[in-house]
DNA sequence: AATTATTTTTAGATTAATCTAAACTATATT
DNA sequence: AATATAGTTTAGATTAATCTAAAAATAATT
């Protein structure tokens, strides 16, 4: 594995993603629009990925993330996503703050660091989006958690953690009776406001507003 | 002030320090020799710094770091020394660990993230090197913590920290009844072994190791 | 199947940071 | 003052990452 510059690791991390985590080929579009930059600049950059064996390319058929090009995708958005656990638990920001921090912070090259880190953290499974964090071999053991609001009309889930952790929220959801484990089915999407009817655990059904379901997170069932 | 890159960072930083604190010229080889780069690189940059304000520069005259490069200087440093803190305090390295990791998170730009960190430290005023941190605008308040064993022969101090913070150091200290606050002269250096025999609140007098010097931070009378 | 449209690649430049080798300036020494 | 040495700058290349404009390949449409 020879060291790849901080480009080729945002264009690895942009192909895996939009790969759906290396099964789809991916084309030269679609990853100059992610990284906004132009197809040109992506045939070359694409050119030196697969001399460095991180993915696979044929002329005009598009790429494939190999092995290798995966392993050091998903070691960046550990190193991501481990971050932004830190900037929103630690340093008390918004979740909606730190992608463009983490996005620095993501290139720092100091394995003990990460690993320390996580350790640091308490070793979470999941940043404040939501999202998984890979462990260091690039294992992600863990369902994702879903932004509640993001499901469609009759999806089953189960209630798992809250992004916004402040007391008005939590005293909220108390009030509701809406703890963490509650089993919900999505009974109506209101086009009006995109407020949503939920049925909890099978019985009583609440209203909750789109801003309420913005901070809930849930796990497919 | 314009957005400088990386490599203008360490330029200025590098400049910083060689002309102690901005008062001094300095002279092209000794850039080089710092950044462990060529006099003509360093012609170069020198010349991209002076058209962008941040030094003086007189061809064959060496260079002179304006007031604003002496800021961004300062701002670098600043986040150099609290991510060390970080490191340190946080995450259990120790201190002659943390240089290179911090040679890359220093260069993250957050204004934000740092003042955010240095409440999470506590607003922490040396490094754990015993070097201060300036302020957000610059402004080194506190007296330098140097380590002792750089100290001469004859110099009155105070004890006000230690670097090593483990469990044998402290009580080794305990023992010879070395508190933080004693007040020390250096009454001989044994040039055999660089131990130290030492005067502590000026009545009794003890010899410690190179090694326990070596960890000891203080304050110069 | 021919043409049009889209996508992708190449060719040729540009900017930032670096280098080696050669030229130049300043300083020190005889 | 002439010359040798040390320090500095310029000239010309190189690498990484990007761009625009033009050429080439693939896909879509009549």
């Amino acid at each position: 594995m020879e060291e790849l510059t901080l480009a080729e690791e945002n264009y690895l991390k942009a192909i895996y993603h939009l790969s759906g985590g290396g099964s789809d080929q991916v084309n030269t579009n679609s990853i100059a629009d992610k990284l906004k930059t132009k197809p040109a600049s992506v045939s070359d950059m694409i050119r030196k990925l697969a001399d460095k064996g991180t993915i696979d390319y044929v002329k005009y058929q598009g790429v494939q993330i190999t092995n290798d090009g995966k392993n050091t995708a998903l070691q960046v958005i550990r190193k991501h996503r481990l971050w932004e656990v830190f900037l929103v638990d630690k340093l008390g920001f918004h979740w909606d703050e730190v992608h463009e921090i983490a996005e620095q912070l993501e290139h720092i090259r100091s394995p003990l660091l990460i690993s320390r880190l996580d350790e640091f953290l308490g070793f979470p499974k999941f940043d404040p989006h939501g999202d998984p964090i890979p462990d260091e071999f690039g294992v992600i053991s863990s369902k994702p958690r879903i932004i509640l609001s993001t499901l469609q009309n009759g999806t089953n889930c189960t209630l798992v953690s809250m992004r916004d952790t402040g007391n008005a929220f939590l005293n909220y959801l108390d009030r509701i009776q809406l703890p963490i484990g509650s089993e919900i089915r999505i009974q109506a999407i209101i086009e009006f406001d995109n407020s949503m009817e939920i049925q909890v655990n099978g019985t009583r059904s609440i209203t909750i507003s789109k801003q309420v379901a913005d901070n809930l997170l849930v796990v497919r069932k």
